[in-house]
DNA sequence: TAGATTGTTAATCGATTAACAATC
DNA sequence: TAGATTGTTAATCGATTAACAATC
């Protein structure tokens, strides 16, 4: 099984191997990759080996099969539908995002309790009343949220969502979510990555040592 | 020096110290702060060890000394200001987030390179065009800033601003960047957090199984 | 062939967890 | 006192890195 540093590392790797697909190259090697990153070769080699591809010697790995197996292994050459659960800002800006696509996530609905936003269109899609929720989750088995409330109602909203039927919640409300185990529940909060930028600036002016890439 | 990993787990103790606050409590319990984010208590233990606070066998940390502690840890306690860097649909659903203050972070200017966004107002801050961006950075002094413009035009970009003085880039551009061993680089990417939430509902589906909270 | 690269095995490193004494 | 909790030391676990043989 593929550890989670191992598939933090993979986007990066789509995006390094579609640049070199798009300037012509049709091989690449973990070397290059490496580089590109500022990553170890064998990170870089033992992170490949997880996805099956073999590379050659003296080549390196060919990059359209990497890109398949890298993007199956993420399960984003599948389309996956989601709802988004609040339409603040961040929910609007991430409703308006087109690059979920590329990951095979497509927003189905938008929800918001604030009727006065009930209606109003977002790309092509409208923001529907929160009480719609559950009939929407049913009738379309939806199984993962987006969840951009805000972090008072983050937690009530989610149990709601859980309990309509949602399987895995994306949360980018500034709460930490307590849920039954099955839930699978990924955080995407400012304030950690925020955190470590701050602990990272510190350092520089204390020591004078920055550390490489931290993957979020 | 306080690890990463701890490091991360600061702002989620932050808000489990300031709800148990403001429901009138003084002192809490590692045990009971593990509860609340599904840690183990030791692990708690020896985060706060990381603080200097102590705490009293029997009863637990005394809240407020601890949240200073960590507000100070992170530098949570100065005001930070930082310019942001591209008025898209997530620029500016950052630049009027609010919860930035209590992060001790102040966006003072918001850039753009598109001249028909220039001169319109987000919050109390107008929309300037991005070639006043070296004489802003020199004038006032920021040494952070908030990347979101386009993954395309990301690392050029980037590269002005290092050369203009920024010192620390909180990026979430999707795309990797290239820079100066002594400039601070955060990643705040969509694509990794979403990489792992979709690994994780993969491994739900093959193998039934949940693994704990990851902290981005 | 020489040299660059892959892939694997073993060593290292660092964080988490377990065990347990100390405290109130 | 008994029991819950803290704090520390040692063990475990897992990821990264080093070393090196295999390959073209």
């Amino acid at each position: 099984m593929i550890s989670i540093p191992t598939i933090k590392r993979f986007p990066s790797y789509l995006r390094v191997l579609r640049h070199y697909r798009q300037l012509g190259y049709d091989w690449i090697s973990a070397t290059k990759i490496a580089e590109e990153l500022g990553l170890t070769a064998v990170q870089v080699r033992k992170d490949m080996a997880g996805t099956g591809v073999e590379g050659k010697p003296k080549i390196g790995f060919e990059i359209d099969p990497l890109i398949a197996a890298i993007m199956h292994n993420l399960n984003w050459d599948t389309q996956t539908d989601a709802i988004l659960v609040g339409a603040g800002n961040l929910g609007l800006a991430l409703a308006r995002y087109e690059g979920f696509a590329s990951y095979g996530l497509r927003i189905t609905a938008i929800f918001d309790s604030d009727e006065s936003k009930c209606g109003k269109a977002v790309g092509d899609l409208l923001i529907m009343p929160i009480n719609n929720i559950s009939s929407y989750i049913q009738a379309h088995e939806v199984r993962i949220a987006v969840l951009t409330v805000p972090a008072a109602q983050a937690q009530q909203v989610a149990e709601q969502l859980v309990a309509y039927g949602i399987r895995a919640i994306w949360n980018f409300a500034p709460k930490d979510l307590k849920l039954s185990e099955n839930v699978i529940v990924q955080r995407s909060d400012l304030a950690t990555s925020f955190a470590v930028l701050s602990a990272k600036c510190r350092r520089m002016i204390d020591h004078g040592e920055n550390s490489p890439v931290d993957l979020l």
